[in-house]
DNA sequence: TCAATATTTTTGTGATCACAATAATTGCTA
DNA sequence: TAGCAATTATTGTGATCACAAAAATATTGA
């Protein structure tokens, strides 16, 4: 009967102050982010109004939002879907992430006090305590929770919005690459990171954060073992 | 009766094949743009509906869509309303433009053939014939055309919605710029840029596009001057 | 005269319905 | 049996309504 690939919806239990459209919006947000919902797969209002229990009002609004911010796509017959990856958009949305992380972070340097860097380093001693288990979602929620946390020490910081819309257009990707491959043995740039912050050195910290990023797309050697990959995980779903 | 400060809109009339929430996000969005909407200006559907002459359904589908570009923004009261500026903010757009805009233009020029380079310089052309003119928005979209056309010479790029987020968030603010002050005398960045192009340098098509972005800020000689500037504006609004 | 309270109005949210367009299915023909 | 046409089911869009929360206004007290 039901040819869709299940959805794995993680359903927080809705506090009295969210709206129900901003409580649907976090959870399909948290679906893409961690790669629940494959590329490709065709999202309808009243099949995810059912399987979330709202009314479709609720669906629509968070739908139109996650389309506005790129993780999601409305094709031309109005259908919403997950975007396909291809190795080319692949490469460039690395970049991007590289180019205004980077930048990000340098602007972030000169408002980082001593109980900022604490909490970076305490995020930072969590991922590698979590290193050992090899669950892709809580792992890559710390390793976004750091970033956020080092961009966000600039309080007149407004890349971050644009940042998240980066890391969604990854995320179903990433998953998919984390299951299928043996994440390459990381050497830890949170902590190259970390030093540079310590010795206020920006472009240090520019090299790390690149550096970060890129280790974390390395996986596939060459852009055809990249785009062979993508070609497989597109079928599968 | 009507204490709200009234909104022009540029209506442009309706294809068939659009929706209706599709052309009340490009009017909207046209009106946020181009500063015809003052910051600091509370929106609700209900006078939206009324104003464009559609019913609130497909303006509360707009609103979200704007207010996830972070062209408005909804307060804790879930009040939509065109943000206010701050001098710091200011600063921080214009750096972050200065930033993703290079990127964007180096990631570009690789793909920019022979039609495209004199589809730059026609559009360089009008602008330079437009200058004339002194009026705000024609020469604004113009310049967003002429930046657009470059980035887009990527087929698989994938900042330019990023950008254009920053080009919305600016966009209120630039009008009561452009109509309060002189605007100062131009060096053409553009012919610097496609020069930068004809001779395939990257480096220095970085340049360019990063002193065309400055110059069109460095209108308040300090940041002082800024701040005052700002706070009289919002007392206007 | 002005602050605090009570009332009225306006607002966003969410539910439900009608409708045209799209997609899926069925039935028919060669 | 495979390709095509007709039919049916499903979908997004947009309109309308009810309701509680919020804002604006009116009223009362000193």
């Amino acid at each position: 009967m039901d040819k869709k690939s299940p959805i794995e919806f993680t359903l927080a239990d809705r506090d009295a102050s969210v709206t129900i459209t901003q409580w649907v919006y976090a959870t399909l947000r948290h679906a893409v982010m961690y790669g629940n919902i494959l590329p490709g797969r065709a999202l309808t209002i009243r099949e995810l109004a059912k399987e979330l229990d709202v009314s479709p009002m609720p669906i629509r609004e968070a739908l139109r939002q996650l389309a506005a911010e790129n993780a999601l796509e409305i094709q031309g017959n109005r259908r919403v879907m997950v975007p396909k990856m291809t190795a080319m958009k692949f490469n460039e949305l690395c970049h991007a992430r590289m180019a205004i992380e980077s930048h990000a972070a340098e602007r972030a340097l000169p408002y980082i006090d001593e109980s900022r860097l604490q909490l970076l380093q305490q995020i930072d001693a969590q991922i590698d305590h979590t290193q050992i288990s090899g669950n892709h979602e809580p792992i890559s929620a710390l390793n976004q929770e750091f970033h956020r946390t080092l961009y966000n020490a600039n309080p007149h910081q407004v890349t971050l919005p644009l940042i998240e819309s980066l890391w969604l257009q990854l995320g179903p990707f990433m998953k998919l690459a984390s299951a299928h491959l043996e994440l390459s043995s990381q050497v830890d740039r949170h902590t190259e990171a970390l030093t540079a912050i310590e010795n206020r050195d920006g472009f240090a910290l520019q090299l790390a954060i690149k550096a970060d990023i890129r280790e974390g797309f390395n996986f596939a050697s060459t852009p055809e073992a990249l785009q062979r990959f993508i070609d497989e995980s597109n079928q599968h779903g």
